[in-house]
RNA sequence: UGACCAAUGGUGUAAUGGUAGCACUACAGGUUUUGGUUCUGUCAGUCCAGGUUCGAAUCCUGGUUGGUCAACCA
């Protein structure tokens, strides 16, 4: 064996700081060094990068640390969830790469919330209100100023445990009465201006039913339900920091394990949106095809575009996490993939914007096959063959009139390499009667053939071809940013995030692929040499096959030009 | 005119009182049968003012800026 790197042996540095607590957690012999957490949706949409973000970190933070995760659905309110996307979830989760210990729904709890609700009670820490949701909002004040005590605040607890064992009887209509936990009406923090723990919803439960009537809120289900499984660290978003007094309140009157709540800055993605309720509207006022459209921030919808599960956790890692709030450049998710895409995809020549260009000195008729590498990064890949003739397909884009010195394609009477085949002289150019080329007339050199001891000759360039007799023709779909700005959530008056979507979002194009294309699996992925990455869309069939653009091959010419 | 949280290159993230580092982006160059990949290099940072200390991005005080909180949503 080779020495060991000893990076494995130095002390570990650059920890984030969820990583830094748990160490010392662990230092500390906390939970006895047990480290446990849970993923915790809502189905009430579609999992997003953002979702994967936080998927990430709780997996594999308790990989890292030995310990399990569990995916929990958070499902305290049935009039907006639904089994659909308790099924993407978990297709999405585990197309990652993770595997929870176990799933768990916050609906399986709603017995034992219900009697810890009655010990509050005895207590004298919760009381039945009944008062409208008007006055309710009128008593909690405003942030700055303290709210004012309900007339209910003070009943018997006789009377409280009454009124609240016939509102789970089903004897009050919706939002006749709540129940709230007995805090504090002048506490800074309104979470805890004696929040509501039940409320009455005549809806059915996509798991219990009609079984309940009323629903516990999340501040009254998340940190039990968390308890209850025995989470160690209840990793959360920003936004639910001032949620943590109550969450510690509750553990701490009901006197179970109580989690360590910590809270990361979500992630934010520039051109695009991250908020569920957007999405929703997207995919319902259908501005995209779906939740999996590719120019989607979901899972689903990254999945489709092309992005592998390796990619996407790479920069889950990437980016860190932190307490900050962070605007992440959409151009490290590209190089994420592009990054994996390099090492896996396999190569093939395909022409996006067609132009006929025709080998004068290539006998009519004729044709011959050429070996050309399907993965230079990977050699195992091995090669394949290319049928060549005398008629061709270039990219429009590769031949110039009247080209810049710096312009390494195909100029008249210049030289340019066909990749896998010859190098070609370009004679002359045909157009039509508005000036538009339509042909453009080469010959070529014999002894230049790949592989040729004068194939070595220096050229230029490098183009990419197709032969029109043997090529098949495929459908393209060309995606940009949904969003013509940065930052999508920031209006001007008077419009709204519908106003700066991008009209050119998607393009759909025909173009000429190489004839190796037959049956192949959907989402397979390719990189189109010297455009960009594309999968194999699941619209696909063997009559007519679909191609997505993952994303470009990075591009310093055009970029060159602007 | 409240409470809580945060502040390090254009972006993101490390440095845990002791040399401000890494990645992306941008730019320049070498290699290249992909203007790809790869390799080398360049530009660029501790919000401000005090204090503690031999020494502060780090600790303290005050300010500034940004975020969050007033659903019977999560």
């Amino acid at each position: 064996m080779e020495a060991k790197n000893t990076s494995e042996t130095t002390p570990k540095v650059g920890l984030n700081f969820i990583e830094a607590i748990i160490e010392e957690d662990i230092r500390n012999g906390k939970n006895d060094g047990k480290v446990y957490t849970r993923f915790p949706p809502e189905p009430n949409g579609y999992l997003h990068i953002g979702h994967a973000k936080s998927i990430c970190l709780n997996f594999g933070i308790a990989k890292k640390y030995h310990g399990k995760t569990n995916l929990r659905f958070d499902d305290t309110n049935p009039v907006k969830e639904d089994v659909e996307y308790v099924d993407s979830i978990k297709e999405d989760i585990q197309w990652l790469g993770f595997q929870w210990h176990a799933e768990y729904y916050a609906s399986d709890y709603f017995e034992q919330l219900y009697q810890w609700a009655i010990q509050l009670i005895e207590e004298g820490k919760a009381y039945v209100d009944d008062s409208t949701q008007e006055e309710i909002s009128r008593q909690r004040g405003v942030p700055t100023a303290p709210g004012i005590e309900s007339p209910y605040r003070n009943r018997s607890v006789s009377e409280n445990l009454d009124l609240f064992q016939r509102m789970r009887q089903g004897e009050f209509p919706d939002g006749s009465r709540v129940l709230r936990a007995k805090i504090d009406m002048a506490s800074p923090n309104m979470h805890m201006r004696d929040p509501i723990m039940y409320r009455i919803l005549h809806a059915e439960h996509h798991r219990t039913g009609n079984q309940w009537c009323i629903y516990p809120m999340y501040d009254y289900a998340h940190g039990q339900s968390d308890s209850i499984e025995g989470i160690t660290h209840s990793i959360c978003t920003l936004e639910f920091e001032v949620h943590r007094p109550l969450y510690d309140w509750f553990c701490k009157a009901l006197r179970i394990h109580h989690p360590q709540q910590i809270e990361f800055a979500r992630l934010n993605i520039n051109y695009t949106v991250m908020s569920k309720r957007k999405l929703l509207q997207l995919v319902q006022e259908k501005h995209v095809r779906a939740w999996d459209d590719p120019r989607m921030p979901t899972i689903c919808g990254l999945r489709r575009r092309g992005y592998t599960p390796e990619s996407i956790r790479n920069f889950a890692e990437t980016i860190g996490v932190a307490k900050r709030d962070n605007v992440i450049d959409i151009s490290l998710l590209e190089f994420c993939v592009r990054e994996d895409l390099n090492k896996k995809a396999l190569r093939t020549m395909a022409v996006l914007d067609p132009l006929k260009l025709i080998i004068d000195n290539y006998p009519e008729g004729q044709s011959e096959m050429l070996q050309a590498v399907n993965n230079p990064e990977n050699k195992n890949e091995g090669v394949r063959s290319l049928p060549f003739s005398r008629e061709l397909w270039i990219e429009r884009s590769d031949f110039m009139e009247d080209a810049p010195k710096d312009f390494f394609r195909l100029t008249v009477g210049k030289e340019v390499r066909l990749k896998y085949a010859y190098i070609i002289k370009c004679e002359s150019v045909e157009k039509d009667a508005e000036g538009k080329i339509t042909a453009i007339h080469c010959t070529y050199d014999p002894q230049t053939r790949s592989g040729m001891p004068d194939s070595s000759r220096k050229v230029k360039g490098t183009i990419h071809w197709l032969s029109a007799a043997h090529c098949k023709t495929a459908e393209v779909r060309l995606f940009d940013r949904l969003f013509y700005v940065p930052n999508p959530d920031e209006v001007e008056e008077g419009k709204t995030f519908l106003d700066y979507l991008n009209p050119d979002s998607l393009q759909i194009i025909n173009a000429f692929v190489e004839p190796m294309f037959i049956n192949t699996n959907h989402l397979a992925h390719y990189q189109f040499e010297r455009i960009g990455y594309f999968c194999i869309d699941k619209d696909s069939s063997a009559e007519k096959l679909v191609f997505n653009k993952t994303v470009s091959l990075k591009d310093t010419w055009t970029k060159h030009n602007k």
